[in-house]
DNA sequence: AGCAAATAGTTTGCGTGCAAACAATAATTG
DNA sequence: CAATTATTGTTTGCACGCAAACTATTTGCT
């Protein structure tokens, strides 16, 4: 058998491969001028911004360095802005631009979108099961 | 709720990335000196080597042009040598070294520990479902 | 045979991700 | 209060991953 889905390890990183390229994708026919990492980013800050990077990134699961370069992105696009902290001149308060608040509901639509097709043809309990393993996954690496 | 969880598309992303790490790092304590994405290129030649890198690449899923960085590296670690095709002066067939095939059981050993603890206290109908929706999902998008 | 089209593989540019090293600033502690 | 330690955010270097452009062949077609 050449087929290397034998592995489940290789499963996952190929599923999410090939999803990470389908949203991209997807984000560029809807023309939202993002890419699936800054959707990620700015799905964060839709539930809450004004708070530094550091915290930021504990809520995205990113290291520091990485949420630095897409903070230069996304504030090169004027959908995010760094906003000096007072009383501590070492931090920065991240806050949605309106343009960012502006595009709200199209981010959700490709983000809906993209599960709908992902998980087209599965029962609620498959999916219930499906993020359940997820979960756990994360957890436990 | 600030929880980015509640998202499939983000928990898939997630539950990848920490697969992702957790595997380098298993990677690394076991001195198998190769990075995650080698491996998977390691797996699949394990299954069939000689053939050309369009051939390989298809059967990793990868594009041709992330495999020819793949195969420098793997050939700088003598895991891996290109060797000329009589008849075809453009292509190259991709061969294990005798140090590749050494390690053979020790990369399995990585994959099948990272799946255990991956999927830990998860029944056989539960690990089959999930594999059957990772395939899904690839074959999907 | 000669020219166009296809194929094999590489290079370059960009986005994502981490680790390690770094600078600047705050907090702690002796 | 001065010195050490911790924290915040950035930079650099490396590993993926793809798209697009490129070179060198080979194939196909007239």
């Amino acid at each position: 058998m050449l087929e290397i889905f034998d592995s489940v390890c290789i499963l996952l990183a190929k599923a999410e491969q090939k999803h990470f390229q389908f949203t991209k994708k997807m984000l560029d026919e809807r023309r939202l001028g993002i890419t699936p990492g800054q959707m990620i980013v700015l799905y964060t800050l839709y539930k809450k911004d004004g708070a530094s990077i550091t915290d930021l990134s504990k809520r995205c699961y990113l290291d520091n360095s990485t949420l630095t370069g897409l903070m230069d992105r996304l504030e090169r696009l004027q959908l995010v802005s760094r906003v000096d902290v007072p009383g501590d001149r070492r931090a920065f308060s991240i806050f949605l631009t309106p343009q960012a608040l502006a595009m709200r509901e199209q981010v959700f639509a490709v983000m809906d979108k993209v599960a709908e097709i992902m998980l087209e043809g599965c029962s609620e309990q498959e999916i219930a099961a499906f993020e359940k393993m997820l979960r756990n996954i994360f957890a436990k690496l």
